[in-house]
DNA sequence: GTGTGCACAAGTGGGAAAAAGTGGTTTCTA
DNA sequence: TAGAAACCACTTTTTCCCACTTGTGCACAC
């Protein structure tokens, strides 16, 4: 299972194609054969995330299964689902980032791409950096967490 | 069983028609050999829902047999079932909006078209925005969903 | 050990062909 | 007679491919 590390600088062309750096290409080469999920991430960020297809086909029925009374979950599904875009690489390995999600995450040119291990994270650059100067270390956290030595 | 996902901006034009996305129309002939119900949405967002035939028929039973002592159960009668229009599309994919469905949604020329796994949405630009906006990510949530890791 | 240059790989941009979307006109039907 | 359906022709967008530019790493020489 891919295992995605690391922050690579990346830009988007005028056209909204962007190219995969090689190092990454060769993760999702492998555990994927280069078929990725694009599609927006629910928490209060708007960036994208990439996950590797088969990746994606463990969460997507958990996600359609979920009760939609539920307002949260409809949320989540509306977002998930809704913009989910299966992609595929160009012959120079490059991806077609969809209007709908590029303006989602208020992607322009200089872009960042942020592995997370099964996934990767897509964000617009001036959001990246203005992220790490916001967020804080001092929320609640789970205890799993409490107990990590770093 | 049709997979739909994604979002795509569509425009309805002056006689309210509204041209499918290619892309959603080769999913829409595979289920259900183009023929799909569209009817209004019965929580609190005013979208449209359509769904492919066979999706339908397997809902509209479901609906209809609701005990109608209560009044929520009557609602989703009166929406669903009371604004369901089956539909085929014309030979150049596109689909004729009935007068009463566009204004319950609040539709005018920009729309947009969310993929919703079995089912598709149909939504005002303006209002899907705006629902983007809004919508956050702190209401109840289903265990399930608590146990996601996205 | 350091610097220079060469070669290959990676990234970028543009153009042409094909497909999708749009608008209007005519015909049919209620 | 008005509105909807079918049809047709035009315009725009998308996709695919090719060629160019840039960057990186390695080797060799100084």
């Amino acid at each position: 299972m891919g295992n995605f590390l690391g922050s690579h600088a990346i830009n988007m062309d005028a056209k909204g194609r962007l190219a995969i750096p090689a190092k990454v290409r060769e993760g999702l080469a492998q555990t994927c054969g280069g078929r990725i999920v694009l599609t927006a991430n629910a928490d209060e960020e708007r960036c994208l995330l990439v996950y590797p297809e088969p990746e994606w086909e463990v969460l997507r029925p958990k996600i359609e299964a979920l009760p939609n009374m539920y307002k949260s979950a409809r949320r989540l599904q509306r977002l998930l689902l809704g913009n989910a875009a299966p992609m595929e690489m160009d012959s120079a390995g490059r991806i077609l980032v969809p209007p709908t999600l590029r303006s989602y995450a208020h992607l322009e040119k200089k872009l960042m791409l942020i592995g997370q291990g099964k996934k990767l994270e897509l964000w617009s650059e001036e959001r990246w950096l203005a992220w790490l100067d916001e967020s804080s270390c001092d929320e609640d956290m789970p205890p799993e967490m409490e107990a990590l030595s770093l």
